[in-house]
DNA sequence: TAATTCAATGCAAGGGAAGTGCATTATTCG
DNA sequence: CGAATAATGCACTTCCCTTGCATTGAATTA
């Protein structure tokens, strides 16, 4: 089992108190956040010191970006399928339009798209919106 | 053959001299496009009133919304196979990484997009990201 | 240990896009 | 024509993203 100091070294993360909290807070939710979510979950905290946190887990490849139609950019951790930062890797997210999270589905591929001649397909964003099986299932 | 003042009083829109401008801009236009676009090309016309005229087009569903994943919200006529008032109807969208434009492909569906049990799927956004005709033909 | 260096953090400010309230202008209808 | 209603224009606000700069803190070296 690896802590997550070891992670963030392994990955070229300076460890500090922050970044351990923002992981931790990360690894806890389930859903993707957006960086109010985590603005109020540290309110101590500077809204600088948390965007530029996630820039770095981002860059580090251990967090990815999630743009699923609110406009708002969420974040979520990478897991061991997450490959995203392979360009080939097909990103599936579920939109609750009832509860408003969304969801990272590692484990549902998504088929391969045709697109017309003369176009080269890089990357597909797959968000899928509907009823989460949490709001469903009452 | 339908002229533009037909079409915008067949959908119940109060035909002047700005909405037609502006949908003969988006007509003209092969790609889909956003508010700051419009608002260059038409240097006189106040933001609001081509906000508003967008929203107008969107609401009486000449006009859809498109979110490339680039932050900000683009928008395309719809067409006759553009069903997109329909929420079945299966947009996909294709983004060009080298020119930044996004272009509406109607005659290209999407699969079926398979989602766990529990979700309830009711529409699918799909933005394929790559190198477009134009782009990669050179 | 003390001094130096570099990264992380905090504060302030700016920019862009979306959206709203209200007054003014234009259009439609009686 | 005159009244009512819709469209337009102006001003302003909010929200999120981003950056510059000063300060704090941690690590490294003499």
């Amino acid at each position: 089992m690896q802590t997550i100091e070891e992670l963030l070294e392994a990955n070229n993360i300076r460890v500090t108190a922050m970044r351990l909290l923002i992981y931790k807070f990360l690894a806890q939710k389930k859903v993707a956040v957006t960086l109010s979510d985590i603005e109020n979950a540290f309110e101590k905290a500077d809204r600088t010191t948390l965007y530029r946190t996630i820039k770095t887990f981002e860059e580090k490849a251990i967090v990815h970006q999630i743009d699923d139609g609110t406009g708002i950019t969420k974040y979520a951790l990478c897991e061991k399928g997450c490959n995203c930062e392979i360009e080939t890797d097909l990103h599936l997210h579920f939109h609750c339009n009832n509860c408003n999270e969304t969801i990272c589905l590692t484990d549902h591929k998504i088929p391969q798209i045709k697109v017309p001649n003369g176009f080269i397909s890089e990357n597909v964003n797959l968000v899928v919106k509907g009823i989460c099986d949490k709001c469903s299932g009452e």
